[in-house]
DNA sequence: ATATTAGTTCGTTTAAAACCGAACCAAATA
DNA sequence: TATTTGGTTCGGTTTTAAACGAACTAATAT
């Protein structure tokens, strides 16, 4: 891999998480991690790849190490950690977010039941978004589980 | 509708909807019209049910028409409009936000195509998260498509 | 003409997120 | 014991988003 394509590549990726909510640096971060590999990258590779202070890179790394985007390996007798994207979880971690599909039902639903017009239009349209979004909710889990069957 | 449960509806929306990336008072506006009708509300009702300052209610009220997620109609003879929600783009918007699957499924194909190894392990993790989002912004519109059918 | 009213625009304030650097800690090394 | 190294913590600065108020526009009403 030639050097300027991994940083204009970094650079998209850090584009791209951004647009997701994510810090700048996490952005970045996980982009060099894309275009590592198992082996790890070490915090002083990082931080000055993504060009950061160590501390952002410190903090960016820890969250994402809470949510299980990034381990670490580590070699008895070096004091270093070689930190890795897992892309493992990200797969169950869209399952997760089809729960937003479950809970913005029952915010529906729920406005539904404190109105006193239940057939209007606007009522028919709600209940109909609802249902909508409670189809989402079954539907989600189950495509997502076909895939994992399919490959296992 | 009595009173309180209205306001503690607009809150709890308010809170939803800022967890999902819309500024407060857009939240509480959301709300707020959840709980009204198709006829519609003033701008000055909407400005003192969310008790925030005209321009907020303004400015977060044309971003709403922009997305199209709240139209207003008009009365000859009437100057003021009267603001609902439009709940059919929801539909069409979750839609929409199924081509972010087939966005990151290129993301990562295109990491996988500066790579130098093709069969690492990582390399086939990528592969396989690339593959997975392929899977997912094919079945998503298919999923929705038949729940259209269904209804309609 | 004058006064209201519906809503917008603009410049400022407030508040929160992102980031930084310096000081620090703890393990390993010399 | 002193030094280096990998990484964390803390306080402060910069940047960005959110909200505000006051001044304004344009339409209607008096």
């Amino acid at each position: 891999m030639n050097e300027k394509a991994r940083v204009d590549y970094v650079e998209k990726v850090g584009v791209f998480f951004e647009q997701n909510g994510y810090p700048p640096v996490a952005g970045r971060l996980i982009g060099y991690l894309m275009t590592s590999n198992e082996k790890g990258r070490t915090f002083y590779e990082i931080h000055q790849f993504v060009n950061a202070s160590k501390s952002s890179v410190s903090n960016a790394l820890n969250k994402l190490v809470e949510k299980g985007l990034v381990k670490y390996l580590t070699i008895s007798g070096d004091r270093k950690r070689y930190f890795f994207l897992d892309l493992k979880p990200w797969i169950g971690q869209t399952k997760e977010r089809a729960e937003f599909f479950s809970s913005f039902a029952s915010l529906v639903g729920h406005c539904v039941s404190i109105r006193d017009d239940q057939d209007s239009e606007f009522a028919r349209d709600l209940k109909k978004l609802e249902a909508f979004h409670k189809y989402l909710a079954e539907e989600m889990p189950k495509i997502i589980d076909k895939w994992e069957k399919m490959h296992s």
